[in-house]
DNA sequence: TCCGGCACTTGATCTATGTTAAGAAATAAA
DNA sequence: TTTATTTCTTAACATAGATCAAGTGCCGGA
């Protein structure tokens, strides 16, 4: 279990140090903020109307973060795997309740961070905010890439560049999810796989 | 002239301000980093197949950026107006050629700095690294709301939502540009603006 | 090992939005 | 002011993907 706990550590670490330069001082300034925290699979890590407390980056597992809409209808807008980030930063930043709900796709380890724990760090460790900058940019380029493949590309396209990308998620996520993630019902998904 | 120059400069450092602390000497250094530059309408700031080398904080004005699809189709994903940002960001920070367009649809007066400038003012004044993380932190987050609207919500809800949300833009915004950034064609957009 | 529900597929039909084409209104240029 | 160009609207028709409905196969829990 010890050396469970050590992997998980060090590959956070090696993220951060990916975009910014740690001191081993910081690094144990930076373990200690985090909590391991594990859920299994099926349960909610976040319901909706709640505020998500916490950011949470996967060691390993699998989550989906979805809302609901009116008509009763589950939206994904994200998955994610081993070694990301996941949360509701909206209801994370404001503190305020989450139209969103997370869910363990598969029995999953995290690391987690409180809102307040990390205004802390980032006072403690100022470089982090430049790890997080560059996080976010980069997020914020993806999230853009997705917008305009929605807008402007075909469902068969956004599946394709989707197989290409993420091949692993088709071995561990069903494909009624892939498919409202892509924007698309799961017949009309089935069509498309047909199709090739 | 002067007194026009003073009052950009202050915009751009009150924004700064909004979320981190900027003491006087950091302002001379961030405005000295910081270059004036204007556009003419219907003229390109950027054009795709060149490297984006700046970003630019738009004091007055108006911008728009898109891509020419294979079809010869323009897709705008974004519009920009005064006190905002706007750049290819990820041609900027890889320093590789952008696909994008970026083209004034006023004529448009800016701050602009380089990406080897911007890093580094990075250095000079690391609180920077703060701004800039809360600016990707909520372009990240309105990205996910605009890809959520796009793919579960009806053209009509995602214009009434505008209007409400960018009133401004009807002003100054021919609506083909506004259609295309809400996904649809002037056709659609004309449709919906009758029903209602 | 059997059962019940979830995941996936297939077909028929429907609908929002795209496409094509044309003309009116507004704005810019001459 | 006149002309040219861009913006906006309208109508007829086409289509990608949604919806509704039904059926198959498979996995996990009693």
């Amino acid at each position: 279990m010890a050396d469970t706990q050590v992997t998980e550590d060090n590959k956070l670490l090696y993220y951060f140090k990916k975009w910014t330069v740690i001191t081993p001082e910081d690094e144990s300034v930076i373990l200690s903020a985090f909590e391991p925290c594990s859920i299994k699979k099926k349960k909610n890590l976040l319901v909706s109307g709640k505020t998500c407390k916490y950011i949470y980056f996967i060691t390993t597992g699998c989550l989906r973060s979805y809302y609901i809409d009116s008509k009763g209808t589950e939206h994904i807008y994200q998955i994610r795997m081993d070694n990301s980030w996941i949360s509701d930063l909206e209801s994370f930043f404001t503190q305020k309740p989450s139209k969103y709900n997370i869910e363990a796709l598969e029995n999953t380890q995290m690391l987690r961070i409180s809102f307040q724990r990390l205004e802390k760090l980032y006072e403690e460790v100022p470089k982090l905010e430049r790890y997080f900058r560059i996080l976010f940019q980069k997020a914020y380029i993806n999230a853009l890439k997705r917008l305009n493949a929605n807008m402007w590309e075909t469902a068969m396209d956004r599946y394709n560049d989707m197989l290409k990308e993420h091949p692993m998620m088709f071995q561990r996520v069903p494909l009624i999810y892939i498919a409202s993630y892509l924007g698309i019902t799961p017949e009309s998904l089935s069509r498309i796989r047909k199709r090739i």
